[in-house]
DNA sequence: AGAATAGTGTCTATGAGACAGTATAAA
DNA sequence: TTTATACTGTCTCATAGACACTATTCT
């Protein structure tokens, strides 16, 4: 940290922007909300807000979060089951990133199970779920009718980019797919988290053998079911374990 | 991002820090400056200042830099041989990690060959590489006589810590370890490399073997150097792989 | 010659991936 | 019975790690 005039500094907006990521049906899903004012009227982007002045970085993430979605984020430090990981992502402080004013964003990154429906709670218009493919999707692809069709504001599609590509990431070396699962679950659930997140298919035989087989993973209730129809399913909750070694490997591209 | 009046906002402070770690003499070090001024004068502190009103924040750490050491930094997106890599680290925002005002740093992670000696330039008052181990002692360990005793200013022990986590993970599944080599280098000086940021002593002769093997990771110049001693090695350069698959492995603690 | 570093070959244990085959439910 | 999912066993190939051995320099 340089000397300097205490008051002599160039004026910054501190805000959250947040990246949650779900698994619904079969697909990567993040949350989005309907903007209600200029700029970007009318389109769709990431959740977040104002950091307020007396409040920490991962206090207003976790603020906005509950906001939103009623979802309880945890500290990272402390990971229980029920509530959503909440980390931080990345920080954009482009000058030109909103028209407006020089807003620096804080982004955090949010791994939640699979949610009723988004309340669009407190200032935002309307909030939805929706596929990353979707929110994703180059303007050279097919047109699409829907409203989706639109880019995100800001430069909230790269900021989806990076979270998705964090999630992607994290879960092969870390036992944070199980952030996607309520909090029993079967492998065979789990393993439709890592094919979503990574748009890739598993052996189920390798994949049960390997989750079952690292220690501290996961950790069995004692329970079954058979709510995915076949044989009843060995109901797992997480386990102590954050770092997976060895490591779930990503098949090849 | 959540509608709000422009003109209400809680105003923020906003500066890059930057993490600057080399290896020398088979240790891994941080550059350090010492603070001309109140809080923590006399302090160490890591390097950094304000964003400028109209530079984005690589623009702000790149400029840091370069005021600090000379160094020119290269986007991670082209990278360079010659220049240092820098990344973009963590945001910290504590509302008190900063007693005269509401500070928001966003660190930087910098990867550079050994230098000369560093500059004492720009703002700072003095500069100096010092061990990571040093800077990060516990206040519970041996007491010392020199003037490194005293802990970090602000938060920038956490700060250098997440810094050199990240690099130590880094260089297992990227080629970024050859960002602390000179343009040219040999197997032998990156396996120093790697000892030096994880702290432990590899096999010289897997070592050769996996590095070699990695198709991308070096390329032969050509040239020999016996800087060594011993038998003459061969020289290589960064090749163009930036992700190591499969990745080093570091071993078990 | 002895020491130091560079580089190669070989063996073994481990794990990933392929896939046969069995178990237990619902329709 | 068919179908779907759960789970176990076994084989093969790739690789990490251990370590013997050779190569080439300096002192």
């Amino acid at each position: 940290m340089s000397p300097y005039d205490p008051s002599a500094f160039p004026p910054f907006a501190v805000t959250v922007d947040l990246v949650v990521l779900t698994v619904r049906r079969h697909a990567l899903c993040a949350l989005v909300v309907r903007r209600g004012e200029s700029p970007f009227q009318g389109r769709w982007a990431l959740p977040g807000g104002f950091v307020r002045a007396d409040e920490s970085l991962a206090a207003a993430a976790a603020r906005e979060l509950a906001e939103e979605t009623g979802l309880c984020a945890h500290d990272p430090a402390a990971p229980q089951s029920g509530a959503a990981h909440l980390e931080q992502l990345a920080t954009y402080g482009d000058p030109e990133r909103d028209p407006r004013m020089r807003v620096v964003s804080v982004a955090h990154l949010v791994l939640a199970p699979d949610l009723p429906a988004p309340r669009a709670g407190g200032d935002a218009n309307g909030a939805r779920w929706a596929t990353v493919e979707d929110l994703l999707a180059q303007d050279g692809g097919p047109v699409r009718e829907d409203e989706l069709a639109a880019p995100l504001a800001f430069d909230h599609a790269r900021i989806l980019a990076d979270g998705v590509e964090r999630a992607r990431s994290k879960i092969e070396y870390s036992s944070l797919a199980t952030a996607f699962c309520p909090p029993e679950f079967t492998v065979g659930e789990l393993r439709r988290v890592y094919e979503a997140v990574w748009g890739v298919a598993l052996d189920p035989r390798n994949f049960h053998r390997k989750v079952t087989g690292t220690p501290g993973f996961l950790v069995p209730s004692g329970g079954t079911t058979t709510r995915q129809g076949g044989r009843p399913a060995q109901l797992f909750r997480a386990g102590g374990a954050t770092v997976l070694n060895p490591p779930m490997l990503r098949p090849e591209v």
